[in-house]
DNA sequence: AAGGTTATTGAAAAGAATTATCACTATGTC
DNA sequence: GACATAGTGATAATTCTTTTCAATAACCTT
């Protein structure tokens, strides 16, 4: 037992992921993560991105939301908070809602067990996507 | 435009993966319900059960839910409710929390857009996962 | 500063879940 | 019953993600 545990090391290239990760609000995909990096590190490969935004989300750096049966996204905030997805577009953004801690409480009573966490999803049609469908629709008439 | 739409068939296969969906809590992967459906109709196609799953999702019979970045599960009970979803053994299981229906309008206004629905998850460890961790322990001592 | 250990990398292959394809079948309509 | 076409079974193709492994480089010990 008490197998002797790998420690982490920093690299240059989970600086540049977290960095790139922290430049947006667009909850990016793992290979729109790839192709920023690449702008800075021509040479890092895909598996590295996966690899570090796994490691991120475990030192607690970053959130993995997986979205569908596809891919996930990443959200350099670490704090929890809620999300509304566009189901034409895709789009995710932050809510400004007040996040509501003691659910976790309420639920852990419930189900005589553990929460470490919770999420909180809106899905619907975003405005732009809204206004979209509108024009379209003005130039069918 | 005004395309002629298909209209939907009943089908056998339909039939019995509903049926399948319904008679289990489970929330079982396409995979699962294909095992199931299998024992009922040998010669069943896995294509077969993704298209029908997809199909009742559509047609408000089913709810899918998609965890981790890896397999989606359904829900054969269409009414909005909350889940917790055990990160130790994939277990997921239903909530008996009010759900509150009235943040979709406040998030629709936050966001000048439409919210059709909103999906609420908890994540940690099941009472039979920390029981077990539990006994774990006491073995290594 | 040099050397040693091993976590991390790049490149590529493998894996796993889901979707697409297509000839054939069977449902619903007339 | 005949027709039109949605749905099926079988299989190939996609797509996202993980794994593999020799080479590299971060970090600890001297
Ligand atoms: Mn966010
Ligand atoms: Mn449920
Ligand atoms: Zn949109
Ligand atoms: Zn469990």
């Amino acid at each position: 037992m008490t197998a002797k545990k790998g420690f982490i090391r920093r690299t240059k290239q989970r600086e540049v992921i977290l960095d790139v990760l922290r430049s947006t609000r667009s909850h990016p995909t793992a290979d729109w993560v790839y192709q920023e990096v690449r702008k800075e590190m021509p040479n890092v490969s895909l598996g590295t991105i996966y690899r570090n935004l796994k490691t991120l989300t475990e030192m607690g750096q970053a959130l993995e939301l997986s979205y569908g049966s596809t891919y996930s996204r990443f959200d350099g905030n670490p704090e929890n908070h809620y999300h509304f997805v566009c189901e034409e577009c895709g789009q995710v953004t932050d809510l400004d809602l007040p996040v509501q801690k003691q659910l976790e409480e309420d639920v852990s009573d419930m189900i005589d067990g553990q929460v470490s966490y919770h999420r909180l999803e809106f899905y619907g049609v975003c405005r732009d996507c809204l206004s979209l469908a509108e024009a379209t629709d003005h130039e069918a008439e």
